[in-house]
DNA sequence: TCTGGGGTCCTAGGACCC
DNA sequence: TCTGGGGTCCTAGGACCC
């Protein structure tokens, strides 16, 4: 039987700004806003906080602390919706080079308790503890002191035989808990949850379940299968049958390559190519440069470049392109990607544009005989 | 002035090859 | 003059996650 915890830091980036900030502690905080205003020092020597109600413009909630939460402000909000319910919130603009530092400091306390860990994004890991040797009560307990030690902030800790339940258990005491659960546990814990609980079932997948008066994780389990496979096919049938019975064999993954890197910006106001043309062009370039970049860094060419568009009504479009050699150059990616919106509509108002490489080579396996150079074989042998 | 940015994985049709 | 079955790659879109 393996032991897999799963770590979730508590609001991780309004954590990390209270570190910053502690007169904060206890207040509604949002952080969010791509043009919001940092505090300022007063008078008197403490901060001048921005509020929520006096920001304009585009934006989301990317986090809020948890009494934000309680008055409703959730990520993924509208700033401006937000507003409406939280006026007086503070509002902090995200500050991503920090959230980085915490989260490598974060990373490195679990690694000395237990090192074989799954990066999940930047506030969370699966972490496996098969083969320690105490108690599971014990180990969180270390980890979570260990994390603490290392950066002031809290997290929470789920620890079950896989990462489905983890990921579930570990939102179960929130903040600062510890939930560890066995399989027995699945009628009683695990089975009064939504079934948008599981990680993998989003709002599309949920509306779909709730037309079959499917509510509840037990009342999946209770599901035949063959309904599940009618109305979501066979794999994704199979996979929710499985996941209601708390079953997920997935192993912790601890190294893994990138599959796509990508830049991309929402404007100001939308913009068309008739009335803006130098504008996007600026900001077109801007953002081919910024991969080139992001590739030179990561020390990645790619061989597949594309361009996504979205329009003011928030359709999305894809184009893209693969290339006989891989790339990395701002000036080719320019080129390559200027291709792609060669296939694009472009009558409408658009409110975002982004570049993406995929199809990525390590830059060290360059140099090794391109499959171009042997591909003009004047026979074929076969 | 509702709705960010960076990712992963899956599906599905068509081209092309054997 | 009529019909295979695999396989891979490419492209576009969509669901989902943090």
């Amino acid at each position: 039987m393996r032991r897999i915890a799963h770590l979730d830091m508590d609001a991780f980036f309004a954590s990390v700004e209270l570190l910053t900030y502690p007169d904060l502690k206890g207040r509604p905080v949002v952080v969010g806003g791509r043009n919001a205003s940092r505090p300022t020092m007063g008078q008197d020597g403490g901060w001048l906080y921005p509020k929520l109600k006096n920001y304009a413009g585009r934006g989301v909630v990317t986090t809020s602390t948890y009494e934000a939460r309680a008055l409703g402000v959730f990520s993924g909000m509208g700033l401006m919706k937000s507003a409406e319910l939280a006026p007086e919130a503070v509002l902090l603009p995200g500050n991503y080079e920090a959230y980085r530092h915490y989260s490598r400091l974060f990373k490195s306390a679990v690694a000395s308790v237990a090192p074989i860990i799954e990066d999940r994004g930047i506030d969370e890991i699966y972490i496996d503890l098969t083969d320690l040797l105490q108690d599971s009560i014990e180990i969180a307990t270390q980890i979570k002191l260990a994390v603490r030690e290392a950066t002031g902030l809290s997290c929470s800790i789920g620890i079950t035989p896989n990462k489905l339940l983890s990921k579930i258990a570990s939102d179960l005491d929130k903040p600062d808990g510890i939930t560890i659960l066995s399989q027995t546990d699945l009628e009683a814990k695990i089975w009064p949850l939504a079934a948008k609980k599981i990680n993998g079932i989003g709002p599309k997948a949920t509306e779909k379940l709730k037309n079959l008066e499917i509510h509840t994780i037990g009342e999946l389990a209770r599901t035949e299968v063959a309904l599940l496979i009618e109305h979501f096919g066979q794999s994704t049938g199979l996979w929710m049958n499985r996941a209601a019975h708390g079953l997920d064999d997935r192993p912790v993954v601890t190294e893994s390559e990138p599959r796509s890197i990508s830049r991309e910006t929402t404007f100001v106001r939308d913009l068309h190519v008739k009335t803006d043309r130098n504008e996007l062009s600026e900001i077109f370039t801007s953002l081919c440069t910024k991969l080139s970049e992001d590739l030179r860094r990561k020390a990645y060419a790619s061989k597949t470049l594309g361009v996504k568009l979205k329009y003011a009504d928030f359709r999305v479009v894809t184009r893209d392109i693969s290339v006989p050699h891989a790339l990395f150059e701002a000036a080719d990616i320019r080129r390559t990607a200027q291709e792609c919106l060669k296939r694009v509509p472009l009558e409408q108002k658009i409110r975002l544009i982004g570049v993406k490489a995929s199809n990525l080579i390590p830059i060290e396996d360059l140099s090794q005989a391109e499959p171009a150079l042997q591909a003009d074989l004047p026979f074929d042998f076969e």
